[in-house]
DNA sequence: ATAGAATCGGAACGCACGCCCCGTTTCAGG
DNA sequence: CCTGAAACGGGGCGTGCGTTCCGATTCTAT
């Protein structure tokens, strides 16, 4: 079993075309894109995304695991920052601005549904790091001590939520999510 | 036009039957169970159901009515009340417990999708009603001035979706909320 | 060039849903 | 009763989705 075995040049090209239509179609319409509208945008037919993706969701996290990889870097980057306590809350507001711009990155950061897939490295990777900074700004007294990962969790989603209503409703965006992440802050 | 012609009796305990059914089957999965699923539950034939309500949203409509317009009553009430601003966080609270049981009540709540119906007299009335509440409070100078209605919605769509990520991860329900209506008062 | 395998594409499949049709059953007034 | 109209119910239609299949096509090693 060769793992990266020379694909044929057609098929490498194909490839490289069902990806870039993906990222386009996911970050504008997440998940809820018809795959026929990907294999249509990339000029390919349905059959050919399954030779080279298994399914659907497949295919998202190919296209979403960098993005989120990065996510997580920043975050392990930041836990070692000076001030990790200021950085995690203006981290977590890029998070939000970046997954208000890409349907796709709202939809990996809420996909985190009650039976976490243990097969799914890249979620699992991603609230690590996300928990390490938020450990770091805690230890840093930035952020009250009684909120954890799973918290995290809950709170991006439910900015997401918010951030889309204002979004609706012309509403300027970040304030009721600047309102939220300001109570993470100890009493003072 | 006889608004209220007397039914025949089998067709009224028909009615009856898909209408107890129906609000059981939403207030468990929302509007996303299926309509098959509430004729088999009440007994019924889902053209049963069509002879009733013209669509699926008129009997989710027809179910949900009278729990949404309590909702706008106690707003009202607690407009007039001695304390508005107490009364209006521990009113939003109760509504996000109260919806925490019942899917058809988020649903409900959440339902102002950016082209809100203006036949939706229910929708509108509810939002009116805690409008007046949250300008009471505001005027008590309990709750920030620079938040509105359209914030209100977002505050509840954001709240629904922390709470329930919360249940999933068995952590103690409303602290997150209790953090972001918190936050929801002026600066001291 | 040619054979043979890898790849392609889109028609076809299976499924689930909201909605409608129509032969059959049940009610209620004369 | 008895009969016409009202109501029933479940099978069927249209739609849209993810997925699979297979004959046609294209590439590459010889």
């Amino acid at each position: 079993m060769t793992p990266d075995k020379p694909l044929r040049a057609d098929a490498r090209r194909n490839r490289d075309r069902v990806l870039q239509a993906a990222e386009a179609a996911f970050s504008a319409e997440g998940m809820a894109v018809p795959l026929d509208e990907i294999a249509r945008r990339a000029g390919v037919g349905a059959g050919t995304i399954y030779r080279h993706f298994p399914s659907k969701e497949a295919l998202f996290e190919a296209v979403i695991h960098d993005r989120i990889g990065q996510f997580a870097d920043e975050a392990r980057t930041l836990s070692a920052a000076e001030r990790p306590g200021e950085e995690f809350l203006a981290f977590l507001g890029r998070v939000i601005d970046q997954a208000m711009l890409n349907k796709a990155l709202c939809d990996a950061l809420e996909a985190a549904g009650s039976p976490v897939k243990p097969s799914d490295g890249v979620q699992r990777d991603v609230w690590e790091a996300f928990g390490a900074l938020l450990g770091a700004a805690q230890r840093a007294g930035a952020v009250r001590a009684d909120v954890d990962v799973s918290d995290l969790r809950a709170l991006l989603s439910g900015a997401l939520a918010m951030e889309r209503h204002a979004r609706d409703s012309d509403r300027p965006a970040g304030r009721l999510t600047g309102l939220l992440l300001d109570a993470l802050r100890p009493r003072p």
